[in-house]
DNA sequence: CCGATTACCTGCACGC
DNA sequence: TGCGTGCAGGTAATCG
């Protein structure tokens, strides 16, 4: 499911109910997703508040007071739903039970708020390419965070440093732009439609957008934009809604009606004057969508 | 260094 | 209706 403005959809749906609340009880219902749950998984976050909850790249980080950093993968469907409770009457009895979702109930986090109001978080994952994993310092130099690249939120990625990051590089840019070593919460999804955004192929050999030139300069700087920008209107949008994918509190992210490219095959090209029409071919065993007429 | 392939696991759409 | 096939937003290991 998850590319980072659905990771980042979530933090916000999570966070103004975890932040600043204790956990009363946590439950892993079995004793795996992709990785086994930490050991002392609940012991060591029982009774604990959780004093923010972050994001880097595809991964969430819980910060516990006094405890480990919670790092959390939504793997390919994961996705987390909060249910809140009457705060009247019977304890425990919670608003939202879907019966639909509760096969795949791995995790149950129930909270008390600073104001007293419970809540229940529960993390469903049917393919069980998710994962927990605790922290015990900054998460930033956990092992599977240490390596990650630049965030493509904000300003930072220029066509100056993307040029430096595919400099020299033989593989296509589809490769370089999934490699989360180099940019980091880029997926399948929004690397096809930032190529289609910059103009440029797929398939093009990345090291040529980032030699000296008036040229290359002009093409590294349209792509860093495009990245930058298609990210922030995929957040703005509230991520993208894909099968039955939902945000925390139910309802759906809508940036897949913005989609130029993704799942669009056949359909013709939105580029003003192109004519061309969308292609799906498959490159490192995954699927791009792009238009060979306007993507060069 | 690079790409392709496989693996992990379940659900769904599709064709027959 | 059922069954086989292929595909799906993730990462990681292995092999040429």
């Amino acid at each position: 499911m998850p590319e980072l403005p659905e990771v980042e959809t979530v933090r916000r749906g999570l966070q103004p109910v975890l932040e600043g609340a204790r956990l009363v009880r946590v439950e892993a219902r079995r004793p795996d997703l992709r990785f086994p749950f930490p050991k002392d998984f609940s012991a060591r976050l029982t009774g604990k508040t959780i004093t923010a909850l972050g994001r880097r790249a595809k991964y969430l980080t819980m910060h516990i007071d006094g405890g480990p950093v919670l790092i959390c993968h939504l793997g390919m469907s994961g996705s987390f739903r909060i249910e809140t409770s009457d705060g009247s009457d019977t304890p425990g009895v919670f608003h939202h039970e879907r019966s639909k979702s509760a096969a795949h109930d791995h995790v149950v986090f129930d909270v008390v708020s600073a104001e007293g109001a419970r809540s229940r978080v529960i993390f469903n994952d049917p393919r069980r390419f998710g994962f927990m994993l605790f922290a015990e310092g900054t998460p930033d130099t956990h092992p599977m965070l240490a390596g990650l690249g630049v965030e493509p939120t904000g300003n930072t990625l220029d066509g100056v440093l993307l040029a430096s990051l595919l400099e020299g590089r033989r593989s296509p840019l589809k490769a370089a732009l999934l490699d989360q070593r180099l940019i980091a919460g880029l997926g399948n999804i929004y690397v096809s439609e930032a190529l289609w955004r910059a103009g440029l192929s797929p398939l093009r050999e990345s090291g040529t957008i980032a030699k000296a030139g008036k040229k290359a300069a002009g093409q590294s700087e349209r792509l860093a934009g495009a990245i930058r920008s298609v990210i922030a209107d995929a957040i703005a949008a509230g991520g993208s809604s894909l099968r039955d994918y939902v945000q925390t509190d139910g309802s759906l992210g809508y940036f897949q009606h913005s989609f130029a490219v993704y799942d669009r095959e056949g359909e013709p090209c939105s580029t003003p004057g192109c004519g061309g029409q969308i292609e799906r071919i498959v490159q490192s065993g995954r699927s791009t969508f792009y238009c060979r007429t306007c993507q060069r």
